[in-house]
DNA sequence: AAGAGATGTTTCATGACCTGAAACAACCAT
DNA sequence: ATGGTTGTTTCAGGTCATGAAACATCTCTT
């Protein structure tokens, strides 16, 4: 993992600190136009996480505490007020009676709809990137994360 | 900005949704990371930011505000709960009697320093990349977030 | 110099999120 | 059938967050 002679230490070099405080910028930006296009739907934005999970697929509770890394006591409280504004339904699992099934209603899954057409709209500033640069982009970003690039 | 002829609307192409969904999963990395750090000095994540910034420069209640994008009256208690860990003080302002700077304390500092470095360590994805891939990937972060590419 | 308005901090009420422990029902393996 | 496991909920306790109101202090205007 790199040769000890003459590495600038990736810790500490001016180029690695400015690309960890860029993407520590970019996540600021994130989280906030996230949590804004939720509250322009009313929602907070743990409720508008599970909303667009169960928008893809009705999912059981400790599924969706897996996806959100929480625990599932905590699921209960989100999925209750997501269920109070009529948005998300709890149905029995027909394959196992433990289980309760969240479902968004009908206008869950309106509301689930303009939220992700408003979030795509936010995270617009990749349209200042080519085509060329967009894929360059993606492959670094792959790279960094530890997937693999080609297909 | 742009042209319309044969522009695959920046919104739905696949690259453009794939790069989107990357720059999620690297927020929500940065983020589990940050939290994880943060717990290991026993720190919640607002209270490692506050510490943070003023391990940089004490400042007084507003600004902290400022800087986390949060009501005045939401600092009062992360500070609060700081200063009973003996991480912080408050000190009055000579210049406004009004103002209460608050400034760590050697431990507070000591604290902030070690959280910075693991923090550093846990960014570390970085290093699978070159200096001319790394210079790259700043460039194209920067024009993504509207920043002049030349110092 | 005095009063009026602005500013900085705190307190309080309220609510969402989050955890961990405990309860409960239902599953499954022996 | 029994015992252990699993899925969900309830509860107590803590942090974060907002907005309104109180209070002290500053600053501007006259």
């Amino acid at each position: 993992m790199g040769t000890l002679v003459g590495m600038a230490s990736t810790r500490t070099d001016p180029l690695t600190l400015e690309v960890v405080d860029l993407i520590g910028t970019v996540v600021a930006r994130y989280h906030e136009e996230y949590e804004l296009a939720a509250a322009q739907h009313s929602l907070t934005g743990a409720q508008a996480r599970v909303l667009g999970l169960l928008a893809l697929e009705p999912l059981p509770m400790r599924r969706i505490a897996v996806s959100l890394r929480c625990e599932p006591s905590n699921v209960t409280g989100i999925v209750d007020r997501l269920e109070a504004r009529g948005l998300v339904e709890r149905r029995p699992d027909p394959a196992d009676r433990r289980v309760k099934l969240a479902v968004p209603t009908d206008e869950g899954r309106a509301t689930a709809r303009r939220l992700r057409e408003s979030l795509e709209f936010a995270r617009e500033p990749l349209a200042g990137l080519s085509v060329a640069e967009r894929t360059l982009l993606r492959d670094l970003l792959r790279r960094m994360l530890g997937e693999p690039v080609a297909p």
